[in-house]
DNA sequence: GATGGATGAATTGTGTACGATAGATGTTTT
DNA sequence: AAAACATCTATCGTACACAATTCATCCATC
């Protein structure tokens, strides 16, 4: 037989406990959900419900569950008779997602402003100082972790679900980004700057706000995508996946 | 005995022809979707596996996971054990949504204009004439429909995916709250507005377009929304699943 | 030696069966 | 007569089994 090494390796929790009910299903999605935007599985790493099924001690049925969700949230892609990956942004997409998210997280400061309490803005001190330990600490993943959190806990001062559950949504795709194309430092260098939007917004600058955050979401993108700007590898199969997708969607 | 509605009472594509493979999800989610976009199908309506799996004549696996799909749309509500219904807005769901749309519509607009195109914009008249021969004929769901997708269709010049993609979920949901508290002409009254905007795109008028488009859906936001402002009916049994919706969503 | 097609294993798609839960109905008790 | 309890039915959640498809391997042919 031949042992090809897809080993998911994740914390596997053999839950037999009194778990029945959906809370099952809703465990088993934190895990993938976590091991995706944490980095710990590469973008393209393929996931066989059979391996995934075994490792969470449950049946086929509740993966497939799982793996359509993340699928919506597009965190992985599921190709017909071809099975799940976890996904792999393509340039456009990642820029699709960055203006999103500038459009999104400036369009919102206004309600925020207007909604942000001393208590709202202290939970987001607190973020700021765990960033810093963590930078302290070289800690990558909690770093990039922690920077996207900030941005949706901010968006969450607004009070509206819909947006916040949307950018709570690119920001996870923002992780995929940085994991697929970032360069080793890129995402935790800078972020220091988390501090200066705060002090704006309690001064109910929401202009200032705005162009801080315009810039700062700007400033990431560099970082980021524009390594890929000029492809160091055409890489011929990425294309034609590409393409293929591309021609599918027509449908 | 109330009256149960559980006949669905929908096209039910009786589809045994060569549709094997993932097509057929698809044509069914694209049925479902329809019949509750269009509000075919009242907020509120159960959705029983059963009844929806004979009637497509496939099995509760292929219906199930379409039910997963729309309920991520939060265009049908599945509660733990209790099966899928259509989804009744809260009042706060709809103001969410509306100022979802503006910080989107508003927000992307700036793209729009820099990336329209004459054929474009063509294609935006297109859909206004539509309505306005919609209007005409006093076919409000055709009405509705059209000025839901003009809103898209605009947005979709912008060439951003993931924002087209939010915005149509936007789109497909204010029609839920329309069903579920406008008023019986609302929604469709005064849409040959529509006109103005192309106008202002086309000469390249971000802010202008912009204080339209923000006007243009406090307008809508007002006719349909603020009419439940003053609850006519208390409605215990709509209470009490909010109360409980809000429970369960802490775990 | 390379290309094309056929065969076999692995994995996914779909249907079906069984256990579990919620809501309804009917009965009993106060 | 109203309320509380027990049972019953309808419906959902999960697991399992089979069919369909893809991918890899191998062999024949040019």
């Amino acid at each position: 037989m031949g042992k090809k090494r897809t080993s998911i390796d994740l914390g596997a929790m053999q839950g037999e406990d009194a778990m029945s009910g959906g809370g099952r299903d809703e465990a088993i999605y934190g895990n993938l959900y976590a091991a995706i935007v944490e980095n710990h599985l590469e973008p393209g790493t393929k996931l066989p419900e059979d391996t995934l099924a075994e490792a969470f001690g449950v049946s086929r049925t509740s993966i497939r569950k799982v793996l359509q969700r993340l699928s919506y949230e597009r965190l992985v892609d599921i190709r017909l008779n071809r099975g799940a990956t976890v996904a792999q942004p393509t340039v456009k997409e990642a820029r699709d997602i960055f203006a999103a998210r500038r459009i999104v997280e400036c369009g919102v400061l206004a309600q925020v402003v207007a909604k942000a309490t001393p208590a709202g803005l202290d939970v987001l001190r607190t973020i700021i100082r765990r960033e810093h330990e963590a930078e302290a600490r070289g800690d990558r993943r909690e770093s990039i972790y922690l920077s996207g959190e900030f941005h949706v806990v901010l968006a969450r001062l607004s009070e509206n679900e819909t947006i916040v559950e949307f950018l709570a949504g690119l920001v996870s795709r923002s992780s995929l980004v940085i994991a697929t194309y970032g360069a080793p430092m890129a995402g935790s260098c800078r972020h220091s700057e988390h501090e200066a939007v705060l002090d704006l917004i309690a001064a109910g600058d929401v202009e200032g706000a705005r162009a801080w955050m315009e810039r700062h979401l700007k400033d990431i993108e560099r970082t980021v995508v524009l390594v890929e700007e000029e492809p160091a590898e055409p890489d011929l199969r990425k294309i034609l996946d590409e393409v293929a997708r591309r021609h599918r969607g027509g449908g």
